[in-house]
DNA sequence: CGGTACATTGAGAGATATCAACAGGCGTGG
DNA sequence: CCACGCCTGTTGATATCTCTCAATGTACCG
């Protein structure tokens, strides 16, 4: 399972053979400013639960994920903390509004980035609209997550929850991967208590509901999908 | 309190006398550019519960509110209603991944819009960076208001929802209008419920309680905050 | 083999939803 | 100008889902 989700991303030096390239902002580039963004590139790893950047820090580097998950998430002043999201292979992470982090982003598995300070970022995009363009379609293809994931928060029972996040988890990887009925898990239950809005109990019973019922198979590390449908309609659309 | 609202935006129907341009992305745009952009533009005005535009519909055009708010909500096919934020003058909307919209966008009170055809807006935007990185920043500071509302819908209890939600319509307001200690709220019961996921009765509940304890004073159309420290403190953070 | 962290299961409490009745404001029409 | 009806909001009683607290189970690692 570990091998699976460690063939997502490449180990590669160069930016000629990066695995994640045509997912990510690069896509947008030509091979001469892919040769110049490289240069400005740095990469770097982070170890299980390492903190990549923390909320409310100055926002410094941009940041292009090409191995590994990140959970993402912000805390109340009373340590409740709600995962806004996980990051996947080519998602890019540091733009903000402030120019502080407007969450914090943890390594969840072994994690593989590309750095690049924002400055010499901003001056590399400055006049490539065609890079504006991409990074704004990042955007708007997270803030229509991001409002997919409001509807859970708001108005899906638990149950709904859990199946949704199954369903749409399943649908990133295989975005990666192809499909899978085999889904690799590597959150925490606590992490997808936090991401669906739910305690670690609920969640517990909820899978273990689902498998009882023949929806899922509860394996080391992940779920089967032995039903999709079922899971589909229990998701509710 | 309506005269109130009404003063946000501008029945001008020139940009050069527009009240909310500093606030929208044509604040990006130089004089000649304005001119030229004002040609691609047709107002458009909308009557209460009147719907802009639906969800899962073709996404032909960008609107810049002027004058009024409108409510941004999804729908599960089951009729359980999400409403994914309030739009207020200067706000800019017609942003997709696909080509179609995310959600759909009501009239709550008269509404006032700018309407450019895509095709048009993006040829003329095509070669102008400033705008595509205004246009930017509006996306990623919704996806920071997103965000927030995630931590409020997925770990907050009744109480600090509905504060947190006094507060902060209070502070967007402040933003355009100046500071005030009464709220203006002309959405109703049942959309702040849709947009704090509760229910219409444990909204209600919940401003009596405010009021009982001397927090807010409900008036009509609105309320007063008579102890917006005490608001804040519930809203925790 | 024992320890620790994570996951599961159970019992009970509590917050919010649901169902139902009532009140108040506003517009309409007599 | 008043009465009626409708719509929105409020309040109450009860149900239910999820949380909380507690115990047990399980996998991994030293």
């Amino acid at each position: 399972m570990k091998a699976f989700l460690a063939a997502i991303g490449s180990n590669g030096q160069s930016c000629a053979d990066c695995l994640v390239r045509p997912f990510s902002i690069c896509a947008s580039l030509d091979k001469t400013e892919m040769q110049e963004f490289e240069r400005l590139s740095r990469h770097a790893h982070f170890a299980p639960c390492e903190t990549v950047f923390a909320e409310e820090e100055m926002a410094i580097s941009f940041y292009n994920l090409i191995e590994g998950v990140m959970r993402l998430y912000k805390l109340l002043p009373d340590g409740r903390r709600q995962i806004v999201g996980f990051a996947l292979p080519g998602d890019f992470l540091g733009m903000t509004a402030s120019g502080r982090n407007a969450f914090s982003a943890d390594a969840i598995n072994a994690v593989a980035v590309c750095r690049f300070s924002k400055v010499s970022f901003q001056r590399f995009a400055e006049d490539k609209p065609h890079l504006l363009r991409r990074i704004n379609e990042f955007a708007i293809r997270e803030l229509s997550q991001a409002r997919e994931h409001m509807v859970l928060l708001g108005r899906r029972s638990a149950e709904e929850k859990v199946a949704t996040f199954l369903v749409s988890w399943r649908d990133r990887l295989a975005r990666q991967n192809g499909a899978s009925a085999t889904l690799p898990l590597p959150m925490s239950r606590q992490d997808i208590a936090d991401y669906l809005g739910l305690t670690i109990e609920t969640v517990s019973r909820t899978f273990t509901k689902l498998e009882r019922v023949g929806v899922i198979e509860i394996i080391s590390g992940g779920v089967r999908l032995l039903d999709p449908a079922r899971a589909e309609a229990l998701a509710a659309a």
